[in-house]
DNA sequence: AACACTTATGGTCAGGATGACCCATAGTCC
DNA sequence: GGACTATGGGTCATCCTGACCATAAGTGTT
């Protein structure tokens, strides 16, 4: 609903952008996107990926576009998600610019950064990121999507995004340790995945790794939610808030 | 993040309005707040309440400056929370409008819209609501509105915001069973909802019905999570989505 | 006063889910 | 063969849940 206000109260020469928080695990560490500003502001700071929202495109679209120019995906096979809207005055001193920001989970790329864009894009691991340097309010959106992933895992199947399939249990449940950053019991761990239905789909193969028993490989089922969800426990919960 | 897009592939003369999906519980049904639209597009339809961002204004307090100038409300005792951000090219008629979603949970008012504004508002059960009627994407939004209450009544707290205190445990009980559309076993949801940490906190006062066993009165705890969470079942799940 | 009626509150009990273990299995390496 | 390592399968006590039953504390009726 669109109201009657004066048109010279809105807030004029609004600009829209997506910025993208891209996680990806890499040597078992949880890592993020950053690109390095290669104009003023923050001239030189890291930042997330992004850009503005072009015309007759959607806000799904943009996302996806920015997300294949940094990193060379397609949207087929990664979970791409809103995050939240962040708008405050003052949020960029160029003007009154307001940022939909999005969570891209994908899975550990064989390239780099296979991106066309010519900045500098980088895999950096989140607990290394230095949230006060960052440009704009990144800190706050990189904080927030952290947060929406953790809590993610506990009630979707999102953490299949992070495997390349197929994939064995051990490497599903190397994604909650990392992102949640504890340790699962892996008999526990086996027994909640298998029995969730439609999370799995086991493929018949076997991975023979260099030590170790073998592990059955699976594909990721057609489930969006996990039901019932798998949870951080109460104490873990507090002491990651 | 800023892309070096040229400027004329930006969106242009993008507008960015919020809008509000306020729900209360009256007559013991869930009601969401509509207008009636006074002029083109969709006049004469039912709209969610809304308008521009105006310059110097966060999104919050632009939501907030609705929600009062729609209800009367004040901020401090009401939930409110970004839902989503609407952006299709094409969903507004008018040219590039993107809108800012929130959804705002307010207790049963006894004025019936207390607002400033003189749009007609009125509160409509959502079973009542004629979906295809709604303005814009409208219909879109309500109903994502209405699985994120649904889904935030299993995770959080956020159910004693329907209620006026002191309230009783019954009070807090239709909430659920209104939003959620079944009846709860008023024996376990008791156990449930006091077991959990800082939910609920003991006025020591007794309200005597018309009819019934008088029931103690709670307030509101200071714990946003409810955990362990309150769930639907598998089933009831499946049914509602 | 006794009783019916309604809602609030409290308790039981079986089944399911979970966390903490243990142990066998199936590979590699020495 | 034996050490090593990770997978995969199992046990068991405990907690949580859903389905019930029972009692409490009011009002209104007989």
């Amino acid at each position: 609903m669109i109201s009657e206000v004066p048109p010279r109260r809105h807030a004029t020469g609004v600009a829209v952008t997506v910025d993208l928080v891209i996680f990806t695990i890499k040597a078992d560490r949880l890592q993020v996107l950053l690109v390095e500003r290669g104009k003023e502001p923050f001239i030189g700071r890291p930042a997330l990926p992004g850009g503005y929202v072009r015309d007759g495109e959607t806000l799904n679209e943009t996302a996806l576009r920015e997300l294949s120019e940094e990193t060379g995906l397609d949207g087929r096979r990664l979970h791409l998600e809103q995050l939240k809207t962040y708008g405050d005055p003052g949020r960029d001193p160029r003007g009154r610019v307001i940022t939909v920001a999005y969570l891209a989970l994908v899975p550990n790329l064989s390239t780099p950064v296979a991106g066309t864009d010519a900045r500098a894009a980088s895999w950096v691991p989140v607990e290394s990121v230095d949230f006060d340097d960052l440009a704009f309010d990144h800190a706050v959106i990189l904080r927030e999507a952290l947060e929406l992933a953790r809590s993610h895992l506990e009630y979707t199947t999102v953490a299949a995004a992070f495997c390349t399939e197929p994939f064995s249990i051990s490497d599903l449940r190397r994604v909650y340790e990392v992102v949640w950053g504890f340790s699962l019991d892996p008999s526990n761990f086996r027994r909640k995945v298998t029995g969730a239905e439609n999370f799995l789909v086991p493929t018949g193969e076997r991975r023979v790794p260099e030590i170790g028993r073998p592990a059955a490989l699976y594909r990721r089922g057609t489930a969006p939610l996990l039901f019932p969800p798998l949870m951080r426990s109460a104490t873990i919960r507090q002491s990651q808030i």
